[in-house]
DNA sequence: TGTACATCAGTGAACGCGCGTTCACTGATGTAC
DNA sequence: TGTACATCAGTGAACGCGCGTTCACTGATGTAC
């Protein structure tokens, strides 16, 4: 019983996906072999082929399932978040909070965030792929920005900032902790990296 | 006449290394070929293996060769900050100032930073390799300490924080700021998020 | 200043292996009547 | 319930190309005496 039964009589696609996903995040996508997928997997290659027209589809798939997931993540734990808190700022920190935690949760750290990944190898990929690359950003911010719009309603700033630049500051620390954390083997930075986020958050709006 | 004329009677290497560092920034390491970058230099495949033994020593030679760079920088930048200002504090704000404002001015946005590459190829290199990567961003968090130390020792802090997690927060930005400027092509985004961690550093000490 | 030798900075040809891709085929499962 | 056909989820063999690497050789520059 899948989580998703979407009527799929295997489920051989989700484990290449999976297989190809942890490959590209250690080592790049033109390093991972379509070989050492379907030894993972155990079939053939020309049945890597029946999933995936060629290299490029496995590619733009993997995105897409990526931001997905990533979005129904954010979407829970955010979305719980605030529905638990009917002030603005104490729903976001309670947000960042559980966010920190389950950062902190991962036993290896975070395995590493796919649009770095494609931001740093653009050249690989099409246009069509850079292009929902960036709008998975631009939809990283807009969620944020909505947040604290919020805030900035109810709550006076102790200095003039940018809620943009606000709202892209928690992915940039999200990017740039699992970057750290991942070059030094810290598998706790990037949660403190949140924490001190939140920390800036409740210093800005000052409350009470 | 060199900047630093080491008695070399060419400047190929150098080229070789130019050659890769960008290639390597767009499309990750085994995607760039020995072919392209001699095509790029002008000579032959064989004059790429009398510099380098093998495509690995391209890599670590490459990479000590950024961090050294990289180094220089960061000493002329905030050595000089701190020597205009006998006041910690604002000589690390002038020092993120013009750090900001090096960022704004590169023309094609920031091109990306080799240490994440190589931690998000990581297992393409040897531990040797991973080993000076990881050493790099500790030198990170040890120069930004030892400024938040001094800054820590005359102002009192708004809000109790690790200096640690203070001192990586500015190397997680520019990480962070580096990934989400060349996703979205906000050539601005960098310098930016660097003058947004200055405010945080501004706040959260407390100036009379 | 002239000669002998060493080092520097390459050239040219050949190599084998792994890679992504194609193509004709197949056996099991599902659907229509 | 039985048969005919379609679709699903692959198999197996072959392909050519590009890649990193090796090896014997070379002409120009530098150094010792």
């Amino acid at each position: 019983m899948s989580e998703t039964s979407t009527g799929k009589r295997t489920d051989t696609r989700n484990q290449l996906l999976d297989a190809a996903e942890s490959a590209i995040l250690e080592k790049g996508f033109v390093a991972t072999s379509i070989d050492e997928l379907i030894a993972e997997v155990g079939i053939t290659k020309s049945g890597f082929f029946y999933h995936f027209k060629d290299k490029g589809v496995l590619a733009k798939t993997l995105l897409l399932r990526y931001i997905e997931n990533e979005e129904k993540t954010f979407d829970a734990l955010f979305g719980r978040a605030q529905e638990l808190n009917e002030d603005p700022l104490h729903g976001f920190l309670v947000g960042l909070k559980m966010f920190s935690e389950m950062m902190a949760d991962l036993p290896n750290g975070h395995p590493g965030c796919l649009i770095a990944v494609y931001v740093y190898q653009e050249r690989l990929f099409d246009k069509e792929v850079r292009e929902l690359n960036a709008a998975a950003v631009l939809k990283w911010r807009a969620r944020f920005r909505v947040q604290l719009d919020a805030i900035a309603e109810r709550y006076p700033m102790r200095v003039d900032i940018d809620l943009d630049d606000m709202a892209d500051m928690l992915s940039v620390i999200a990017e740039g902790g699992i970057v750290l954390s991942k070059g030094i083997k810290d598998t706790k930075l990037l949660a403190r990296q949140i924490m001190l986020y939140r920390d800036f958050v409740r210093t800005v709006f000052v409350s009470n």
